[in-house]
DNA sequence: CTTCGTTTTGCAAGCGCTTACATTTGGATC
DNA sequence: GATCCAAATGTAAGCGCTTGCAAAACGAAG
């Protein structure tokens, strides 16, 4: 094989044709203010006429830092996390980061399978969706010094940093919301709590603020589905089927409250007036779906700007970890309106 | 600082442990069938005692090969292309492959900007969105031997190998559907071409077709719009405000087409008896949304499958360019019918 | 024109792993 | 047992870059 220098010239040739050494070409790259403007521009020639790009392996190898951050979502068909990550990728282009990203598919093991692929790429910072996860992946972190946060929950007491919301307030404002509509009969269809700690925490959210109320779910009330709009079609028909009939139908996340909302005209009943449909995300659908989606707004945009933030961040991990929460506020759209009498 | 080998050993530690060579150390991780049952066993308990993890930078400094593929899509907030790369992502992850994804939020700019990053990160290889972008920076990709696909598209005599559908062909297919239905006054809702060459490519299709039929688009009835729905919906008002009214509103993809559709109720036109409207990429919503919407099948995860298949080939690439055309077939649902008399 | 204190530069030792190539080992064969 | 071959292992030279440290260059000050 042909060795020809035009094919991938290196630091050595860079720094031999700017007639300087191999360490201020590489200050040039990454300290350009430590090299006098006039040796730079040599430099800078010799880049361009060779055509040079850095070796990121080489980089990362000596340096010790890859400028790489890596997110394991549980996966890129909702929107949810889909917008999430295009925020985050955003925040770190503009870093001078690169992403690497990994899907979980809801699955344990893939991701934890997916989080040491990670380590091992030598990612700097690293985004995760909730909390609940094998503690040793939380150690094999700390022990690397790799800067960690979870996303999408909001657990002001967990030692391991968090940006996002708190699922479980947020249901207790909606069935607030709702109660004071005069609904008594809540159904929920909530996504798998075993998939997702959010889902949980939403199932939870709501029982709790039902209790409150010295109320509960229907019997048979809360149908656990993943998130598509057929689950959603599918789950309403059973829950109409039941009898006492709830008025209010709380769902997990906005795709099931579409699947619901769709539904409902097919098993003649009108929206809001003989039943109450909430959803949890506020997609943009949401607004657009007449009558329009009541649900409560997930800050996306905000989290993954944040989450972006503090994995570029320079300053070091403080004592206390860094804990931010997110506003989820209600959003009340046509969906909803008060309890049918009787 | 303490050195405590416990943190971060290498590969030295697991041979000094197992009491083997850092060479057998090395086979034991990349190809382990050279290195006998019982020496492999001692090495793999070294590893899993000291918590041993390669370190991904000088591995793929020393083999010259990194195991990862980037991807550059415009953005994740539209589902064609999110659900491409989780496609391409679970595929990537089977091959033990890591992605590394970007986006250029549809500007020339950022994705050359994100193209070279993604080459000096090393990637074995990239998938590309569209053809439509400087030659140099295919030539650079050509120089630095790395595997690249353009996807979305399919240009058969292009010199860069694609994996896609024929955009232009899929117009004809709709527009002689519409045509057979008695449609003759067209419109057409379409993506910014200058941004997207399949969104240009979906017009021209368009346009020809009519071209054909010795017709084309009634006066002022191109409108192009970014990817919303509320694009869709003030895009339609002013077609509907046109003399004479189009009977057929075509949408160069679904997200337009929905927000069209979801606003001709409100412009007091009924579905598809006074208009029909028809999208593209047949989104799952495509078939929730009543009446359902007529649209084409983008072959989203085929596409997303066959990348990663293709980038992750060890073959090297023929003599020939790689090309793959995936059907993008005609799905008819309710928003398209016989054009009204008259 | 010295002298000193700052920059600017260069030198060279790694960073942690892979992989030709050389050497050893383990059997199979005679 | 001796002989030979293939398979298993070890040796050590990099992979392309960063960076601590030392040397040189530059100016300001005396």
């Amino acid at each position: 094989m042909q060795k020809d220098p035009r094919i991938r010239p290196k630091l050595d040739d860079v720094a031999a044709r700017a007639g300087v050494s191999t360490a201020t070409v590489s200050r040039c790259l990454s300290a350009p203010q430590k090299v006098r403007p006039a040796v730079r521009q040599r430099v800078e020639a010799a880049i361009a006429e060779l055509g040079y790009r850095p070796h990121g392996a080489a980089r990362a190898l000596a340096s010790r830092r890859s400028h790489t951050v890596g997110a394991v979502i549980p996966t890129l068909d909702n929107a949810i996390f889909a917008t999430v990550v295009q925020t985050l990728q955003r925040g770190l282009a503009a870093a001078g980061r690169t992403l690497l990203l990994a899907a979980s598919d809801y699955d344990q093991e893939r991701e934890r399978a997916q989080i040491e692929n990670l380590v091992v790429r030598g990612v700097d910072g690293l985004m995760l969706t909730g909390e609940a996860r094998d503690p040793a992946l939380f150690e094999l972190l700390a022990r690397r010094g790799i800067r960690y946060v979870n996303t999408y929950v909001h657990h002001p007491g967990s030692p391991h940093p968090s940006i996002g919301f708190d699922n479980r307030r947020a249901m207790e404002k909606l069935i607030a919301y709702l109660y004071d509509l005069g609904h008594r009969r809540f159904a929920m269809i909530a996504g798998i709590a075993e998939a997702s700690d959010r889902a949980g925490e939403r199932i939870e959210g709501t029982q709790a603020a039902l209790k409150k109320r010295r109320l509960k779910l229907v019997p048979e009330g809360l149908i656990a589905r993943p998130y598509t709009i057929a689950d959603g079609r599918a789950a309403l028909r059973h829950l109409m089927a039941l009898a006492p009939r709830p008025t209010a139908v709380v769902c997990g996340n906005d795709v099931l409250a579409l699947g619901a909302l769709l539904e409902a005209p097919t098993l003649g009943l009108r929206v809001p007036r003989d039943l109450s449909i909430t959803g949890f995300d506020d997609l943009d659908l949401a607004r657009e779906v007449p009558p329009g989606l009541t649900t409560v707004h997930a800050p996306l945009e905000q989290m993954g700007r944040l989450t972006a933030d503090y994995l570029v961040g320079a300053e070091p991990p403080g004592d206390a970890p860094h804990h931010v929460e997110l506003p989820a506020e209600l959003v009340v759209r046509g969906s909803s309106g008060a309890a049918p009498k009787g």
